[in-house]
DNA sequence: ACTACTGTATTAAGTACCTAATACAATAAT
DNA sequence: ATTATTGTATTAGGTACTTAATACAGTAGT
């Protein structure tokens, strides 16, 4: 997975997605240990303050923890990747039938559009 | 309607969004006149200058035209408004499913999540 | 003719974000 | 012990966005 990040948006916030993102996939899994901030900043061709900044952020909701100076882990509590997940899912369901709703398509045609989409992504 | 705007964002943008959803969804119907940039500023809690950057960029796509001094109209070619309205549709699907993707849902359970939210709506 | 309203343009100031360049304390590795 | 790496903090400078305060030219309504 590559860092994908737009100007259209504050870069901090699009690593905070992108992080938990790779938490609740499990790309990092429960108790690894992150590449240094220098190294995730590099990777994602960005400054360390604002990778930092990310970092502290997901350590406030408790996804991560860091030790001082061994490194930065994800959490083992796989009930709190669990739930984060399912209330970004839900999250992002919601926002996308509310932006479908209000460009005025019913839920039927919704469904079908994405069924259309996704039959295309398959073949 | 009214005008939902988050800190996280460049307000020119959001206003963009939900202006062409009032064009694509058909609360400002083709033809019709829009309040003056002021106004609409105003009902928006917004200063004029930010508002005219949203409306001059409707214009370049052709939603929108304005005659200098009786003020700004909806484009009455009704297929571009389709088009358009198609094309930000087909993008919210194919972001949302992305995401989803992202958040490591098979397309099974993104189905499976969505009617049970659409059913939690409707009841 | 006059008034009010239209879109449009300009200038200045404040704020948030991002980067760059350091620096420091703690510890793992050697 | 020494070295390298860790997270963390600080300062400064540049850029984009937003607001505020004007100003101007054109025109519809009176």
């Amino acid at each position: 997975m590559t860092w994908d990040l737009t100007a259209d948006r504050p870069i901090y916030a699009q690593l905070i997605e992108q992080l938990e993102l790779r938490i609740c996939s499990g790309t990092y899994p429960p108790g690894s240990r992150l590449p240094s901030v220098r190294d995730l900043a590099q990777e994602a061709s960005v400054n360390p303050n604002t990778m930092q900044r990310a970092l502290a952020r997901l350590e406030e909701d408790g996804l991560l923890y860091s030790h001082r100076t061994s490194g930065r882990f994800v959490t083992e509590d796989a009930e709190l990747i669990r739930k984060t997940k399912n209330k970004l899912a839900h999250e992002q369901v919601q926002e996308f039938l509310q932006r479908m709703k209000d460009l005025g398509f019913e839920y039927n045609e919704i469904l079908s559009i994405i069924t259309d989409i996704a039959e295309e992504l398959i073949k």
